[in-house]
DNA sequence: AAAATGTATTCTGTATACAGTATACATATA
DNA sequence: TATATGTATACTGTATACAGAATACATTTT
């Protein structure tokens, strides 16, 4: 039996803190106090301050002199953030068309049907779930690493203004025909297609956010 | 009189690794010991740790459980780096061809001036920073200041790779050839020539790296 | 001599202590 | 009442202490 070892708290703190901003529970701008986040969850604030410098270094917490803070929202940010997602998803569809195997296009089936489940169902939680799977999952088969880092640093980004983006049952039918549609390309190898469809979809989700910045 | 205060330690950490990194001085792969670094620098491991943290986020370093290395170079992730590169320097050419403002245009020139210069004297660090310059400049020119973080983070890891590429005269010239051609399109606002030519440039820096890997 | 075991040493992860800086609030001064 | 000053409190940056875990090396066993 191989023992399994308990991650190390500056880790475990990095993933809750990234859960808490993504969530709302920490908001933009808000002040972020070492010392007091520390005592919540009681770990000393040696790990704590690691995983922080790390959210720092990924730009969910700014720094201002010796005040740290969640990042601000704002509407350029995320347009340049979303400029940028569109480049790389582009360039990451164009990779995976040619070379995702045949034999995986039923995983994919699946997923879309989980999503097709949880819309019936009406659970926000896993339509937004679903939908992020649909999306890694695709990105995972571009064999560029650097590009699939990037990619999700920024939707790492955008999870600050995921979280303040109000859901609509009406943008989750639309998104899901829209991911339906670029899977359907995907299966005919149609890489033109494909990236133009990847292209009209970001669109689309940035203009869906945008109407609640 | 305002006071300047002192760059906190683990700042301070951050820049020296990394530029022992860029130089070559932590070679890749090679074990990075905290305690010993800390007693080396003369200072605790603390702000260290945050450090290594940092560069850890940003891929310089890995961490294989408990034992840190820096990152191993390799072929591939050149190759894969530079393919992301190329990706991002087309879209910023892009955006920055039509707004650069022309009474910019003689800083540039400047800047190839001092080029010319530097390749007469044969000044090899100074070559480097001044086509440093040269990209740097037209890059801040980009209003997406999100594409610039990808790009310089991008930059900053190809430096890992740089301190082991050799210089070569003849490459230089070459180099400054480019640059030329390239500032030449922009000032002629020729976007699709800039985009074109700055591609070309990347692949060539791309094979002249890849002839000392 | 090779494999297994025990032991010392090194290193990491974490907590805590302490100094110095910033902030907040109360009190004094105009 | 508004501004300045003093003082307590809170917070950060850094060093250090300590408990495991990993590693290296010596000793025993086969």
């Amino acid at each position: 039996m191989a023992l399994t070892f308990p991650e190390p708290l500056y880790q475990q703190a990095y993933k809750e803190l990234k859960r808490l901003i993504a969530t709302g529970k920490l908001q933009p701008g808000e002040k972020v106090i070492m010392s007091k986040l520390a005592e919540q969850y009681e770990i000393s604030r040696t790990p704590l301050r690691e995983a922080l410098r790390q959210l720092q270094s990924e730009g969910l917490i700014i720094q201002d002199h010796t005040t740290m803070r969640i990042v601000e929202i704002n509407k350029n940010d995320f347009l340049d953030l979303y400029q940028t997602r569109i480049v790389l998803e582009k360039e990451v569809m164009k990779s995976i068309v040619p070379i995702i195997p045949g034999e995986d296009f039923f995983k994919i089936e699946c997923i879309l049907l989980e999503s097709e489940k949880a819309i019936q169902e009406g659970d926000p939680y896993k339509i937004l779930e679903v939908n992020t799977q649909f999306h890694e999952t695709l990105m995972n088969y571009c064999p560029n690493a650097r590009m699939i880092q990037l990619l999700n640093y920024v939707r790492s980004l955008l999870l600050i203004y995921r979280a303040t983006i109000n859901k609509k049952t009406k943008n989750n039918i639309e998104i899901y025909r829209e991911h339906k549609e670029i899977f359907e390309a995907i299966k005919a190898r149609d890489i033109k297609k494909s990236i133009q469809l990847i292209e009209t979809h970001m669109l689309n989700d940035q203009n869906r956010g945008l109407e609640d910045l």
